[in-house]
DNA sequence: GTGGTCTAGACCACT
DNA sequence: GTGGTCTAGACCACA
């Protein structure tokens, strides 16, 4: 008999040619899930197998990801139970949130101005980009 | 008898907290002076053993990024003469250059609606981005 | 749990005679190997230790190699895990082998021009080459 | 008041592209042009720095591809005058022409046939070979 | 002087 | 285990 358990509904996504390693980019979607609310504390994380299986990486690199989590204080491990968003998650409340979007934003800019796409053509690009 | 050579003029610097290796930082110096036309074909780079001087780095380095770009035919070095940027410059074309904004503005529109930030907040963000 | 792997089952020769440099020649053998289809997208190759050991040379020569193909796009490398035959193999294709086979037969009818050998010598002569 | 000179009419052309160096192909098209009749012994060969003008290479190169032929007998420098394809040209005879050609011919058939070339196909087009 | 090749060896990140 | 980065240094061919 189980009490109900919300599965986190994140769909990992691998970029192979994205130069990021794997096991980063698993820390990332974590990461990023729960700072936009999409994923809560309590929800519990898939298996190291079973994403494994899904993602066909080594089990390894997920459990890397995961145990680095950990060690963050963003995941909790229940030996048995599965592996969990913790209560507490130092450094992903809003005002990381916040602050973490200036710092995408501002490697973004810098790099558009490198390639020569000065702010107003970038506020047209986004504006014209396909929503999907 | 003295055959006019330009000597590229550009200011190489390396960023040890970068993250990027040494010689990738190197790269994107030389293939962001071609894309911004600070630098142009025909243009001599710095001999490998003078750059590897100032910055006070292993030839070998230098050595390395050249290669890259030779490989993807943005270089051409005439052994005992030097380092040479190509005529054609394939990937740093007007085409390639729309291209790759394409690539960074998809990505960063991800990255940024994995982060809760939609694209009217994200036109509304740019907007207000202090401007240097 | 097994992932089916086929190891490219290459069997690399160094000639020493040859005049071109050990790493070029590794380059060729593995560009043979692709085009001549005894070597197929997703194969993994020797690992730069094992064939260093294999080869008696040090693993930065083969690792040159690999990097090259890498850059070229014809290799995929997993940090990790080893090195791969790309999926998309440019500069192998249909397409850029008769660029290639067109430049080689411009150049040799140029050669041949100037050994003073014209068009219809140079027919009878390929007529009458010995077949083996 | 000067006797006759016959100045060689060779037209050299370099192509960067080669691989080849520079003072290699030098030598190569003045054998060429020794075993296809072109030029004969007494001609005389264009200064070494009038040819470094033409050629936009360094005068050194030049010198020391005329060197190196002279070393072979093939040339013959005669101070203050020029210099002059020799009398006896060792290894330029006309069984030397042949063997050259069938060299050259035979290592572009192996070459043709790792491209997947055949001789019949080679000898098609050959024929279709835009003459200019 | 120029760049190219190769070796040897250290240290690192990733799977 | 895998490949990547970097250093140090030797030797070579070329302009």
């Amino acid at each position: 008999m189980n009490s109900t358990i919300v599965q986190s509904d994140i769909n990992f996504s691998l970029d192979p040619a994205n130069g990021a390693p794997i096991y980063r980019q698993i820390i990332q979607q974590i990461e990023y899930g729960i700072l936009s609310g999409r994923m809560k504390s309590g929800d519990r994380l898939p298996t190291i197998r079973s994403l494994a299986v899904n993602l066909k990486i080594n089990p390894n690199t997920i459990a890397k990801a995961y145990n680095e989590l950990e060690i963050k204080g963003i995941l909790a491990t229940q030996v048995g139970s599965g592996t969990y968003i913790s209560d507490k998650k130092p450094g992903l409340e809003e005002d990381a949130r916040l602050q973490k979007v200036g710092e995408v934003l501002r490697r973004f800019i810098q790099e558009m101005k490198d390639l020569g796409v000065d702010t107003d053509e970038l506020i047209a690009l986004i504006k014209s980009f396909p929503q999907r």
